[in-house]
Order: C-alpha cells, then sequence, then structure tokens
DNA sequence: GTCATCCATACCCCGAGGGTATAAGCACGG
DNA sequence: CCGTGCTTATACCCTCGGGGTATGGATGAC
C-alpha cells in the first residue's frame, strides 16, 4: 500500500529542491539515472504524478507540493526518534532542556536544580539557543523540553504556561513617542517593525498585537541583541518582554510600557502527546518552583 | 548516519509489540532470521541496544522504549504524506473536515458553504468521526481541518477557537445533586467519572475541571450516547457540554449547570504549521461565520 | 533426560538499487 | 536550418542486501 521509504522522500526532496534531475543527484552523490527511477517508482506507489517534466524543465505538480510539504515532517519524526533513543541509549541519560538566551535565567536555573534533586531524576542538559532554534530542536529530537515565548513557536508542542510579561517598546532615546511615560498599541502602527527570518506571517501578527495590520517594512531581524541595535540606530522599533528591557539598559535606547499590548508569555513545551514520565514530574517542578518567583517590571492593566 | 528506513521501524513495532521475533516475524509476513538481522542492524545503525533478549525473554532496553514512543510519529508522517499527496492529485481536489458528531451542524454547515462560495474553492467533504478520531484524521492525513472539542485533542495541532460553551452535570434523574439547581465543581470530587478510552492522565485531569484529583473509577465510555445511557443507569456521571445536553433531552437525565467548571471550548484544528492556501482561507470563513452565531445555554459567571 | 520453544548462525538466491553508456527532446546560436 | 549543449529517459550490467530454508544452541517445562 503505501511502502513509502524515508530514502524516497530524501530524493523527492532533493529533487523538489533543486528542480533538476542531475543537480539533484550530484547532491546526492548519486548517479542520474537511478534518481529518475526512484522518482518515478515513488509516483508510481502514490498513485500520483510528483513533477510534470518535459526536455527542458521541471516543475512540481499540486501533488508534488503537498507532498515536499509534508516531506519535513518525517524527516523531523526520523531524526527525532534517532536522537532521543540514542540520548536514552547512554550510560547516563540526560533530559536536553534548551531555552532562549537571557530570559528567565535564575528561574530556569531553580528548576534544573529542583528536579535534579528529585530521586532518580535523569542529569539535565541546559542548551541554550538561538531565536526559533528551541521549537526546531524539540521537533527534531535533539532536545525533549524547551522554555519558549513567542505564541507561533508553541505550535505542535504541549505547553505549561510558566509566566506572563507585558510589553515594553524600544525606541531610539531621541524617539518622539520617548517623551510620553506610557503608550498603546495604537502608537505603534505605522512604525518599521523588525522582520524576524522564520516568522510566519501569523506569527508577526501575533507580534504586532493582532488588532493591527501587520508592519511589513524593517530590518531583518535574527536575535534580541541585533534588535536592540537596530532601534538604537533608529531602523526600527521593538515589542519586548519587559525582562529583555531590563537586562539591557543603554543610553541610546528609551523603554516604555505599551498597556495594551498582548503580554509576553513564557512557557514550558515538550513533543505534543508525549507521555514520558520525567516531562511530567519536570512541569510539575517548574510549576511549583513558578509560584515562588515575582515576576517584576511595570505591570499592565 | 541515520539512514533509519520506514520498514525498519515497522519491524521494530512488531516486535516490541510481540516481544517475541518469532511471532513478530509471523505478523509481518516474513521469516524470522531476517527480522532478527535487520534489528541487529537497526541497532547497529542507530547506536544502542533495542532489545535485551536471552533465549527464552526479549525486552525492551530504555532506548527501546524511547524508540517505541517515537514510531508513531514517523508512520503518521508518512501516512499523512501519502493520504495528503493523493488527496491533492486527483483531478478535482478537496479538502477534507472532520467533526464529532452532533456538535455544531448548523454553524458546520454553514461554514462550509460559506468556503464553498470562495472563487476558486476546492471541494470540501465533511467526515463524521467517533470520538478522539478527529487528532488521529488529522494526523495520519485522512482529513486537513478538524472541529475538536476537549482541549487534549489540541496537542500538536494549530488551532483557531470557534466558540465556548459552559459545562453541565449529567446526572441521573434521581440522584440527590438533582435536586439542586446549580453545582460547582467541588460537589462533584469523588463521584464516579467516565473513563475514555485513548484519554491520557492529561486529558483525564482536564475533564475533571484541572483543579481536582483525578477520578480513577468509572465505566469506559466510547461516545457520548454510551456516556448518557451510563448516566441513565446510575454507573457515571457526566460533566458535558450544554449543548449535548440540549440536544439530548431525557426524562431519565437531569443536566444542572456546573458553575466553576472550565468551558467546554470547540476549535478548528490542522497541522502545526501548515502554510496551505485554503487553511488561511477556510479559517478565516469560520470566524466570520461565527460572530453571526449565537451559542445559547446557561451562561457561566 | 527429553522435548518444546525461541533466538542466532550459516548459506543461498534473487531483486532492487546503483553505475555507465547512450538515445531522445528541446532551446539557442551561428 | 543545422549543430551544440543541456537535460531527462532508456538499456544494460553488476553488486549488495533483504528474504528464504536449514540448523545450531540455550533454556525452561515436565
Amino acid at each position: 500500500m503505501d511502502d513509502v521509504e524515508v530514502r524516497e522522500l530524501r530524493y523527492f526532496r532533493a529533487v523538489a529542491d533543486e528542480l533538476n534531475f542531475s543537480r539533484a543527484a550530484t547532491r546526492l552523490g548519486i548517479a542520474q539515472p537511478p534518481l529518475s527511477r526512484a522518482i518515478r517508482q515513488l509516483e508510481r506507489r502514490i498513485g500520483v504524478q510528483l513533477f510534470v517534466r518535459d526536455t527542458r524543465q521541471v516543475a512540481l505538480t499540486p501533488a508534488g507540493h503537498a507532498l515536499l510539504a509534508e516531506t519535513s515532517r518525517v524527516f523531523d519524526a526520523v531524526s527525532a526518534a534517532v536522537h532521543r533513543t540514542r540520548r536514552a541509549g547512554r550510560s547516563t541519560p540526560s533530559v536536553v532542556v534548551t531555552a532562549k538566551a537571557g530570559v528567565a535565567t535564575e528561574l530556569l536555573r531553580r528548576i534544573v536544580r529542583g528536579y535534579a534533586e528529585l530521586p532518580g531524576a535523569e542529569q539535565v542538559e541546559v542548551v541554550v539557543s538561538g531565536y526559533g532554534e528551541q521549537a526546531a530542536m524539540l521537533r527534531d529530537g535533539r532536545a525533549d523540553l524547551a522554555f519558549i515565548g513567542s505564541p507561533a513557536e508553541y505550535a505542535g508542542f504541549d505547553t505549561e504556561p510558566l509566566y506572563s510579561e507585558p510589553r515594553v517598546a524600544a525606541l531610539p532615546a531621541g524617539h518622539e513617542l520617548a517623551s510620553r511615560a506610557t503608550l498603546s498599541c495604537r502608537d505603534l502602527v505605522g512604525l518599521p517593525m523588525p522582520q524576524w527570518p522564520d516568522a510566519t506571517p501569523a506569527e508577526r501578527v501575533y507580534w504586532a498585537g493582532r488588532d493591527y495590520d501587520l508592519p511589513t517594512h524593517g530590518p531583518e531581524i535574527r536575535d534580541s541583541s541585533q534588535l536592540l541595535e537596530n532601534v538604537a540606530l533608529g531602523q526600527t522599533v521593538g515589542l519586548i518582554p519587559s525582562s529583555l528591557a531590563e537586562h539591557n539598559p543603554r543610553p541610546d535606547i528609551a523603554y516604555r510600557p505599551v498597556l495594551d499590548a498582548s503580554p509576553y508569555t513564557t512557557v514550558i513545551a515538550w513533543p505534543a502527546g508525549s507521555t514520558a514520565p520525567w516531562i511530567a514530574r519536570f512541569v510539575q517542578i517548574a510549576s511549583s518552583q513558578l509560584v515562588t518567583t515575582v515576576i517584576d517590571g511595570p505591570s499592565s492593566p
């Protein structure tokens, strides 16, 4: 029925990426004829044509587009299986937790310590990763748990909210809005906003507060320090969690609370439906450590 | 590196299920020696031992348990890829929407009609499926969109809430609590609650309102009509969305609002991170149709 | 001790996956 | 209008690995 193999999907994706059998074959390290044959076989197995190819051009059919959209889920699942199995097979299995840099360092440390004190607890490795990397690491199995922030990253995971922070606008020191004590989302409409590289449109809407039009101009941003640098240069305006502002006091940037912006919620996330025992324990520890932690910063009404 | 193939994972799961190489081989339709060899090869590829086997017994190692937990994600992903590709390859591609029986029939019909009226809209197939089936259909690609209810089913999908309903308790007509006009969660503690078959512990906690201990006794339930039958027989007590109660007036069952129970939210769900254009259109239609629909029933404070 | 059960080993076979050579289709330039 | 270059498809061969059968070896039941 559907004896589709991972290798065939790898071949498919190479061709779909290159839209050229010869180049794809080179990339895969095989010759072109076997690749053509493998694709034909895949098409026969699934029962639909994936490419339209004349002798000069290769293009994806609608079915091919559909398959391309699904392949990464397969690769992620296989990769996750291998990664997690290898970790579980080590003499001292460890739980890998990933978090974005700079947010809630103290809380994270306390949670990890709390977990480590449990009887029979596995070793915990904390991996600090860049913007958007947490979700990818969770998907492909390099991590078991993640502390993530922006709502759109939650997609596809089970989550437990840890805490919410109000948002502040990061403005160039001389900006006209910096003269005001507080702001509202309305004030920010039309200003250049940072463009995150992997952000889907949905995520950008979330950042902007969901009630306003999507700002489509502003510099490409990869991490928070780059964002602040761009703000200082007057290239953009940031809508950031208050803790990030507190950890980065700068004379050339003014932080002003945005009272009606959606709060920035940090959640602990793990693969959807996972029933691993340590997850339950870790999440419980995280929640219990939480109540003893006070999140400071200006409170939104 | 990780040239793990789907076939090997199928073999692995068969052995993990049976914990017996010979029976697993029979189930797979192959002989036992090639199966043993395939498992060894898989162990060599991943680099960890998956089973401890003496000549009398086979058991999973911790690594084997980890792999078993991940395999279904791989099978789902492959199955989803094949299903969706086949549908996309048909001469008239269709979008498959699945929903649980009886909930929001009118709303669903209106949404589907609204979508069908869009220029260039694909044909929409609506599949009514049993309890818990919606999530499975979304995972393995038999469906593209789902209307689902209980929070634990959301796991792993992108969602957009459609509407919330208050919860009512379904009690046997003669039950002592039936004499009261309204109830609170506290009143239900200790009563037998239905046990859904595929429910993870997390889901059961959600059903109970998340603030109370998990009730572990009560009959096994597969669908809502079975639930009501069991309530009428005095076997259990249901905590159900108000619309379900309204569609099933019965003299032998008393419905009483549970004021502080978490509301029952129906959401529209689709595979996490999917960027298919019709999903955005469909969700938009669903949201816009929503505002014209009034959800009746007792309002919770 | 004998037997049954079950996994591992040994050995064979064939087909699928991969390679080379080449044909065939098509755009483009002279 | 005909080469030339680029690309995919076909033909053919080879090798490796997946699958089969036969059997060994370990272990628990009786």
